[in-house]
RNA sequence: GGACCCGUAGCUCAGCUGGAUAGAGCGCUGCCCUCCGAAGGCAGAGGUCGUACGUUCGAAUCGUAUCGGGUCCGCCA
């Protein structure tokens, strides 16, 4: 339970009281009324902005109102204290037993907590990866893998229907290119000798490629004609290279559930039909497009093209939907499948995209808004660019060489949890260092450390604990029963349990932004508050959990203690990583 | 030339969609500890939130302009 809604609804109950007696207007606005932590927690538990938003609608001063409030909210039961302050704010301390009861709340609930509902009937697709399948991932993709793949954890843990998916640009130049370049690495792998030309892949990984194909077909396609062999070949590189992505994001830990094909989509007809939509709407015509400026102008020469109207959308120009062969441009192509995902019934569209997308977005959601006559709406999340580092130098990458490093390179060296988490510790919009020294380093300014080892130490103490009592039941569902969590009274205690009281509003909050990062944050927050208290300890010993000569607060501190685990744990599986039991060396 | 993103402590970054005295880690300064419940702990200094206007009870947050850095810019995907 969030209790934070939970006074939103008395307070608008409250709102609407005061408005039948007559003390206030009929019909207030109230959508800008919150219920809040105040910023410092010297204000209170929480606050609320209602007397200063609605001063202006209601014709009084902000001050009259929070007294009309500040009356009424005295007498709800588990609030302790109400004060105006400031400018009009309206403060409220709720009784310490109404916080403690939160960690029976957790232990009830385990992982579950924080379980949200904001999302029910809410369908999300979630756009991820898409990688181009002529090569295997590279560290790049390993972030919008994870920014993706949490953000759809997020989103379903607070209670939105999600569909996980990649979209694969199996269709066009690049996999023609493909499907040449395995050509060569086909006869080669039957004993020719061949060079790469420029422009086509010279990467290692297509000589196994080439030469599964040599194995499962044998000399059959040596002699044939390129129409014969080039579906064959490019069809059989993205089979494999496939299987490779899907393997690497598989020990990633990111499931994408849906592959959609653009090859397939075209195929359907769904092209077509989205253009169709189009031109029914008169939003396609043939016109001739300025050159861009400032830009050297090249082989430039103005010429008519099939241009969409972006700029009724917002866009800044239209945008071309068939290039001069009359085959379909990538953008139309990608607007026939964001339309399909829109039909498949997610009204709610999410593309997780490279910074290399930024200016894509635009018309993206231009053409999302125009074929789905204003009901869907899309949401770009570009990643910026990751700069891998070793002991702070730059690891050097050239594609050229062929000497970059691949997303299984990255996992390898320092283990999937690690990539997950430091890949959420930025916004999706800042560039992120990722340095493979730092990374795995046992210290405090590495959040990944810093969150498993809060972990690990609960584990500890629920260890010693069982150790020093093995009759003693740690199941969360007696320690609620059992703890007398009264006796949980210190202010690092309190402050601890309010921290994790805020869990459900921070997935809420976070889903609602679309930000999955906002979750490694706060882990890092409640990781410190539990390691402060486990310090406390370390000079004042009736701050330890286990207590010999007071079962009864030994008990409570368990429960507290189980709590904190819980909460970690429940973050963690959002951002997908396992919370560790202990750490090793 | 244009679009988009970023600009917050010396450094790396948060800042809950407009709230009250702007936070964390590292680094720096000072004190304490050497406990074994494994990263040492505690305290302190350090900011006109790039700049200038504007919107309003109230702006790091919204708008406009401007400066600096990045990504990108017709038939590539």
């Amino acid at each position: 339970m969030n209790l934070f809604n939970e006074f939103a609804k008395d307070l608008r109950v409250i709102l609407d009281d005061l408005a039948t007696g007559g003390d206030l207007p009929a019909g207030l606005d109230l959508s800008k009324v919150t219920v809040e932590p105040p910023r410092d927690p010297s204000h209170g538990d929480l606050s609320t902005n209602s007397a200063l938003v609605l001063s202006k609608q209601a014709g009084r001063k902000p001050r009259d109102i929070a007294e009309l409030l500040a009356a009424r909210l005295r007498a709800l039961p588990d609030v302790t204290s109400v004060e105006i302050a400031g400018p009009g704010f309206v403060n409220l301390r709720l009784s310490d037993d109404t916080w403690r009861e939160r960690v029976g709340d957790i232990l009830v609930a385990g992982v579950t907590y924080g379980n949200g509902s904001i999302g029910a009937g809410i369908a999300v697709n979630v756009e991820y990866v898409s990688a181009n399948p002529t090569g295997p991932l590279h560290a790049a993709h390993a972030r919008g893998a994870v920014v993706g793949d949490a953000l759809a954890s997020l989103l379903e843990k607070a209670g939105y229907t999600v569909t996980r998916e990649y979209y694969i640009n199996d269709a066009g130049a690049q996999v023609e290119v493909l499907g040449r370049s395995t050509y060569l690495r086909y006869r080669e792998a039957l004993g020719e000798t061949v060079e790469i030309p420029a422009g086509m892949y010279p990467g290692e990984y297509l000589k196994d490629v080439g030469a599964a194909l040599a194995e499962r077909d044998g000399a059959k396609w040596l002699d044939a004609s390129e129409a014969d062999w080039l579906p064959v070949t490019r069809d059989f590189a993205i089979e494999q290279i496939l299987a490779g992505i899907k393997q690497d994001l598989a020990d990633l830990g990111v499931r994408n559930q849906v592959f959609s094909s653009e090859r397939a989509l075209i195929a359907s007809g769904a092209v077509e039909d989205a253009y169709q939509s189009l031109v029914e709407q008169d939003l396609i015509y043939t016109g001739v497009l300025e050159p861009p400026k400032g830009k050297k102008p090249d082989h430039w020469e103005p010429r008519p093209q099939t241009l969409f109207r972006a700029t009724q959308f917002g866009d800044d120009v239209d945008r071309p939907l068939k290039k001069s062969d009359g085959s379909w441009t990538y953008f139309a192509n990608d607007i026939a499948y964001h339309l399909d995902k829109y039909r498949r019934g997610s009204s709610v569209l999410i593309d997780v995209l490279g910074a290399d997308h930024g200016g894509y977005v635009k018309r993206m959601q231009a053409a999302t808004t125009a074929v789905t006559g204003g009901q869907g709406s899309l949401d770009a999340k570009i990643c910026q660019l990751v700069h891998l580092l070793q002991n702070g130098e730059p690891v050097k990458m050239s594609k050229r060489a062929g000497t970059f490093v691949t997303l299984r390179d990255v996992i390898d060296q320092v283990g999937r949890d690690v990539v997950r988490f430091i890949m959420l510790t930025r916004r999706n919009d800042q560039t992120l260092e990722f340095d493979f020294a730092k990374v795995t380093e046992q210290s405090k300014d590495n959040p990944v450390f810093y969150v498993q080892y809060a972990h690990a130490r609960c584990c500890s103490v629920l260890r010693h604990a069982q150790d020093a009592d093995p009759a003693r039941s740690l199941a969360p569902e007696d320690l609620a029963a059992t703890a007398v969590l009264a006796r949980l009274s210190s202010p690092e205690e309190l402050e601890l349990i309010k921290l994790m009281a805020s869990w459900p509003r921070v997935v809420e909050s976070a889903a609602q932004a679309h930000e999955a990062h906002r979750i490694a944050f706060y882990l890092y927050d409640l990781a410190g508050a539990f390691h402060g208290l486990w310090n406390k300890g370390k000079d004042d010993t009736t701050m330890r959990f286990l207590l010999d000569e007071d079962p009864e607060l030994t008990t409570a501190r368990l429960a507290l203690v189980k709590a904190v685990s819980i909460v970690i744990a429940s973050g963690l599986d959002v951002m997908g990583v396992e919370p560790v039991e202990e750490l090793r060396g």
